[in-house]
DNA sequence: AGGCCTGCATATGTCTGACGTTACCATCGG
DNA sequence: CCGATGGTAACGTCAGACATATGCAGGCCT
């Protein structure tokens, strides 16, 4: 018999302590983290399981190792934020800052309006399926948004509307990216979702969007996924123009 | 007295020689790579070392190591293509061929036109002089391209106009994408200037351009860098219809 | 006095050997 | 026929030691 009672738990994350820690705010670019044999002592484990996780920072840009001095975090710019495992962290521990929260929105309205746009020339009949389905999801879970677990449902739903749009480009880029976006999305629809200003209208502009790219009007589509996007950011009380990204990207002024 | 004679070679890197491997193509998604040890005994280096090259390899999404099992090569859409490193050693090792050349020169067809869009919107005066610096590198080394040593100079400055391009567009997303997409700008430059067909078009192309960015006009840009690209598209005898990502996209027909 | 060199302290990098855990598989017994 | 059992192979973790790189302080020489 293996006397193997209550030692189900998995070991701690160094990499998602440091993670917090730093995302949070309590380290910044310059400062150096515990040495290895502190976070081995703090944590209780070896030295190698510290290390394979610092190698994960080190591969996602936030920390350089210095043989003989320490681990170093390095500047915000060196971070490699197009990493699905920073976007997440950023999400997670770095989103109470409204600061970023405008930054994120920021970035969506440079980037969705064009992939809505590029979606509308390249959309198949499948890729309109996906965005249907995700379109209903979002309607059925509208109304009896009652528990904690419905409202998940329809955050879940509003990220595969858009992460079938992002797919629709048939560009692997894209598609990427919509994958690395996936934890900011989340953010900002859980949260205007709670503050939802009129569920309805925001529907009905999800709805415009679809039928964009289903008529293959790129130009319409642009300015449907900005008006969505414009919702998400009422929702949030958040002015756009006050972004120090700079202000939106505008449609060059055209006649149908 | 230590006697450190003839030991200044630092140790062979595991996650090269497998990323070579299988960019390659000796390996597909599914596969299996050689376990650890038998690692360690082909390059004469210690179990942890090749588990950290092993690390690299899993946070960049080629590999996934199933426990007792072994280290299976990931499918290609689970790659993190917008990881550097990955990026790096596509252009080093799976660049020869020409199908990826097509994938790479499509992604910047849909890309870079609008980010030239976006950076004639806000570019600073500053950011002017970097592309303004860069281009008048690529008209200096234009004529004397004799050596090896010049050509390389003269797609330094290709890269830092591309590059300088992107920063211009205030977007901490676009300016990372530059970094990333560095080796692949790289690979196309080079092989293009190389087939050199006619330097003086290419080079007024690219002029076109930086004015269009210069005087504010959003639409002129767009199109300036799809000609750019173009050219390239051309020394390389790449024909972008072909690519399986779709045609390239077009601007919304509008009047001025 | 100033500069270079040496030596020490510290932290990361690597090596060695062992044990724990998990997945696969073949064999055995109901 | 099928499920349980044990063995094997591979990855995961642990423990301790040595090697190497960095920074600093003190001493020697110019």
């Amino acid at each position: 018999m293996t006397l193997s009672l209550s030692k189900p738990l998995t070991r701690p994350s160094i990499a998602e302590y440091l993670a917090e820690e730093i995302f949070g705010g309590n380290y910044h670019p310059g400062d150096f983290v515990p040495r290895e044999l502190d976070l081995c002592e703090r944590f209780a484990i070896n030295r190698s399981a510290v290390r394979s996780d610092l190698r994960q920072l080190v591969d996602a840009g936030i920390i350089e190792r210095i043989s003989g001095h320490g681990s170093k975090v390095r500047e915000y710019s060196e971070w490699h934020i197009l990493d699905a495992q920073v976007t997440d962290w950023l999400t997670r521990y770095a989103a109470p800052n409204p600061d970023i929260q405008r930054e994120i929105l920021a970035f969506r309205l440079d980037v969705e309006p064009y992939v809505a746009m590029t979606a509308a020339k390249r959309a198949t009949a499948r890729d309109l399926v996906a965005i249907e389905e995700a379109f209903e999801g979002l309607g059925q879970n509208l109304r009896n948004a009652t528990c904690e677990e419905e409202r998940r449902l329809h955050s879940e739903c509003d990220i595969a509307f858009h992460e079938a749009i992002f797919k629709a480009t048939h560009n692997i880029v894209w598609a990427q990216l919509s994958h690395i976006l996936r934890p900011s999305i989340y953010l900002l629809v859980s949260m205007s979702n709670q503050s939802a200003s009129d569920p309805e209208d925001s529907l009905e502009r999800h709805r415009q969007l679809m039928e964009s790219i289903r008529l293959r009007r790129p130009r319409d589509a642009f300015l449907a996924a900005q008006a969505v996007l414009a919702g998400t950011a009422e929702a949030l009380g958040l002015e756009h123009s006050a972004s120090s990204l700079g202000r939106s990207v505008e449609l060059p002024h055209t006649a149908p």
